[in-house]
DNA sequence: CTTCTAATGTACGAACTGGTACGTTAGTTA
DNA sequence: TAACTAACGTACCAGTTCGTACATTAGAAG
């Protein structure tokens, strides 16, 4: 309750987020399995009991990770808006944001497939995290019915599928980076190359929603 | 040398295909390292120490596993003929090729992603890797010439662009199933809407490449 | 200044896990 | 059938890793 930051030596709640912040690059890095409780304790400033004070084990410290995680990147979604652009720009707006989240949070990105690799097991016991998530679906959903009244979309499209059209590009290129790499000797995420998959996106999603 | 197959109790040759069989399926399932050595070898005819006999030790059984998944998948790739088709036919039926054997080897879609979480590092060992990999996007270049000859097609387009965006599309309906199945109740694997998500990724190339 | 507790640190144990030393057996060859 | 080798099995070790018992301290409260 005091203010004096910056000097306490004893700050439970910096040390939480510390250990979740270590934690999460570890999960990322190395998945459930390969993260080493000890190896996030020693790139902490604090111990590994703290880890089981605060958590109480590892799976729940990731769990933790999980859920902040997810937290993080619904919140800047929802700072988007669309409603000043005609539907096609603001379709094409979602997607670039989306891009730039993906290319933004490679650490999120990894999560995911760590998670998908164990099956989504854990995100079901987060309740918490179903209810944040329907909003970039949400804002999609009213820009192709704006798009469909006016006429120029097609009528037959879900905003769930358009949603996973978008994601599934954005996602390949940063989940699947280094394969890439040594099989075609191409880096998805030069920086030269930026520009235009952000463009090329844009122009196949457009280009399969218009009549 | 001998035929009497079925019967032998030592067979060298049949020891290792069931090896990485089971290992293909562990790895796959959780990851390399959590992958166990001694489930694997419980899970086959033989015993631990052969696998050590064989291949020398995880590392090299993983090894053994990617390059019999990518040459298995290269392989079938190869006996896709394009050539009797108009390019806007052939550059579809390239894509559902690639659809269906996404959604026939959920095993190799998951190695994918337990390699790319290892940036890659064991695939650059893997020599023969590269060789075969150019295989489907050599095709597809085919394709888009007579496309582009023809007049059909765009001609700024490249080959392997178009290659990533039908491997983003069927990657990530396998890849994240769980996390989408979680987040929004949509089963993507769920077989009513199979036929859709394959018209649906036709539809978004053709779309795209046209002029 | 004393007391009390949340917060922190140290040291260690039990189980797991990759790897190996050593012995055995099937099947081939002379 | 005797000798030889590839193929196989058992038992075990050494290092790792999650988790915890126990001791200690910073700082708030009275």
């Amino acid at each position: 309750m005091t203010a004096q930051t910056g000097e306490r030596r004893r700050d439970a709640e910096r040390t939480r987020t510390e250990i979740v912040d270590v934690a999460t690059e570890e999960f990322a890095e190395r998945g459930y399995s390969g993260a080493r409780v000890d190896e996030i304790a020693a790139r902490t400033r604090t111990t590994k009991r703290m880890i089981y004070y605060y958590f109480g084990g590892k799976e729940q410290l990731y769990l933790a990770v999980l859920e902040r995680a997810y937290a993080e990147i619904r919140a800047a979604e929802r700072t988007v808006d669309v409603d000043h652009l005609d539907p096609v720009a603001a379709v094409r707006r979602l997607a670039e944001v989306t891009f730039d989240h993906h290319e933004a949070h490679p650490a999120f990105i990894k999560l995911v497939g760590v998670e998908n690799a164990q099956h989504a097991k854990h995100m079901n016991h987060v309740a918490r995290l179903v209810d944040l998530n329907s909003s970039a679906v949400d804002l999609l959903r009213g820009v192709l019915d704006r798009g469909r009244a006016e006429g120029t979309f097609r009528d037959d499209v879900d905003a769930l599928d358009v949603h996973m059209m978008i994601s599934s590009f954005c996602f390949f290129r940063v989940a699947n980076r280094h394969t890439w790499g040594a099989l075609f000797d191409r880096d998805l995420l030069d920086e030269s190359r930026r520009g235009h998959y952000r463009t090329m996106l844009g122009d196949l999603v457009t280009g399969y929603l218009r009549k």
